[in-house]
DNA sequence: TTGTACGCGTTATCAA
DNA sequence: TTGATAACGCGTACAA
């Protein structure tokens, strides 16, 4: 039971006032040699540890968060994302900060520059952001910088882009897993990836997840498998199902199907309709549609991101940093949480947070 | 920006002193009818919600909570869960918790009494218990009960035990999950389902992941698998190898073997001396000598009791009602986490919860 | 029964 | 450059 230190007991031992203790701590100048001396040499002595709640009492300035990433209703995938930030929010408004959210069309960049100086102009004390379009994001970086507002980024790794933190997962890896689980369901034969509904400007963030699948085939899938990418018709054009349906005919052997983004669940509304319910399908993400036929069965697998955990993280983050002036980690990785119809349940039971 | 409300405000609004509204919100008494009336008109038309930070600052008093657990010096499976309550510890002691560790032995009734009398002379404010033997923890919680202490529970569940939270996993579908990964990766042929290392008194406990693994193998199974239910001799015996060699020959065609218990890695070391890691094994938990199997490929995959979020939680709920005085859930399962070669790393570096 | 005043540890302000 | 002091919102002890 170690008795708490406070500055009041620092200005003692070193027979100064609370107020050049604190100018110290907080090196804010205008203390004279000799004082912050005195200071020092207590401070080696002993570890004090500041008072976070009477800190955040005291300075009650309210944080200023603004939120950048895309609406859910153009793309269902980010719907948990935002579930995850307003949780954060909830636990942590007590602390003083407020959230502020700006929703962006993922694909547009007018879109995204139109919100982003609407965030700016809020003038908040800290941004979230999910960078989605690459050139847009690193302009909107540096604007960040020149303004001195620390920037969190979730979801979407970039590399050049200057942030405090990254929160997300090992696309890689994450590739890697696929494979495993691909190699564990399905019959040998061909395999195709694709990268349904994502944009060229991603190629980066697609690649690293295609490469860690071809390499876990090459080193572990004891030449079982031909791997192959196909590019489809979008989801959206009429033109979708033939697509698919022609390429499964180019590759009559086909036993499973990669899908690097969260659109697995337009392969498999096609797959029943053509009654190719057998091909192996994995793909990524718990919305709503991929649950319905992970319960079918038609999808075998999902990796789940842990979107919802991501934009909790980002908040929490942001609050530790502004709030609590803790040091904050500059890289998070997510785990690559494997999901199948038997487990899904006690996944989908734990989208709160409360602890 | 709605401004805060404070008991200062509610007072004024209410034409009485602040003391006769801390009085109500408190229901301490003392306070006249016509008082009372007025301040709960006001409360009924605002939202008052306490400020925490002033609450924990002003009421300096120090909850203190013990944690009741097995010692992992002498079952490993533990450790993850002290870390999980250190950290907790670390990220909560600011707000004035103080964290007293019992450990027992896991098997031991003396060891556990002598423990639970410990914690209890140390007049704690709170208790996290894992409650591995069923008799004993009875008693226990009864005691708590008398004393007014508030108990949350990990790990095990026993039904009758009075509780205020209890935080684990869904046992049987913890055994369906098991059993699906089992149909997956096992060539058809005979399963063995053991309960290396656990006590007869744990029957229930033991009984619900057997019962799930063989629910989903009679479902879902295509009548490819067997199901066999085999008592080893102790790992800690010498007859334990020839045990195990015995009962594979008994079974000439095993081709999976189900660990209920976190002891995967004794199974493991024997079948690579025996030269049979063909056979699919599938355990559960993280421990070191799991996760050396799991990586050379003689253990399959690893279910993931989340044993460090439990314990971080059950501090973490402790906290919350204690120092915030907020609602706690009765239940939490954690995620049944599917743990293979390839997604093991992303979960290791997520050992640290800050969040 | 009611109201007031002090303390929790820190930050911020202001006079010296 | 310093030190004293008033907030921050709440709990509590004590006086009215």
């Amino acid at each position: 039971m170690t008795k708490i230190i406070r500055i009041k007991d620092i200005a003692e031992m070193a027979n100064v006032s609370m107020g050049t203790v604190d100018r110290v701590i907080h090196n804010r100048g205008k203390v004279s040699e000799d004082a912050l001396k005195k200071v020092l040499e207590v401070l080696e002595q002993i570890n004090y540890k500041p008072n976070l709640i009477a800190r955040t009492l005291s300075s009650s300035k309210t944080q200023r968060l603004a939120v950048l990433l895309p609406d859910a209703d153009l793309d269902p995938f980010w719907r948990s994302s935002i579930l995850g930030i307003r949780q954060a929010y909830s636990e942590h408004n007590q602390f003083g900060v407020a959230v502020s959210e700006y929703l962006f069309d993922p694909y547009s960049g007018d879109s995204f520059r139109e919100q982003a100086r609407k965030a700016l102009e809020w003038q908040p004390d800290g941004i979230l952001l999910a960078p989605t379009l690459r050139q847009e994001a690193l302009a909107f970086a540096e604007a960040c910088q020149t303004n001195q507002i620390p920037l969190v980024c979730f979801n979407t790794h970039i590399n050049e882009l200057a942030m405090l933190s990254f929160i997300g997962q090992d696309l890689h890896q994450s590739g890697r897993v696929a494979a495993e689980l691909m190699a564990m369901m399905a019959s040998p034969g061909t395999i195709l990836v694709t990268h349904i509904g994502e944009q060229v400007q991603n190629s980066v963030h697609i690649g690293a997840k295609e490469t860690g699948f071809r390499e876990f085939m090459a080193q572990k899938g004891r030449n079982h498998f031909e791997v192959i990418t196909v590019q489809l018709a979008s989801p959206t054009s009429p033109d979708f199902e033939n697509s698919l349906a022609q390429t499964l005919e180019t590759h009559p052997h086909t036993k499973g199907i990669y899908v690097t983004t969260s659109k697995a669940y337009e392969i498999a509304r096609t797959l029943e309709k053509l009654g190719k319910t057998h091909v192996c399908l994995i793909g990524y993400d718990l919305i709503d549609d991929n649950l319905t036929y992970l319960r079918s069965g038609t999808i075998n697998s999902l990796i789940h991101q842990n979107s919802d955990r991501q934009g909790f993280l980002g908040i929490s983050y942001l609050t530790d940093y502004l709030v609590f002036q803790k040091p904050i980690p500059a890289l998070r990785y997510l785990p690559l949480s494997i999901v199948t119809r038997e487990n899904l349940d006690s996944y989908l039971s734990n989208i709160d947070f409360s602890q």
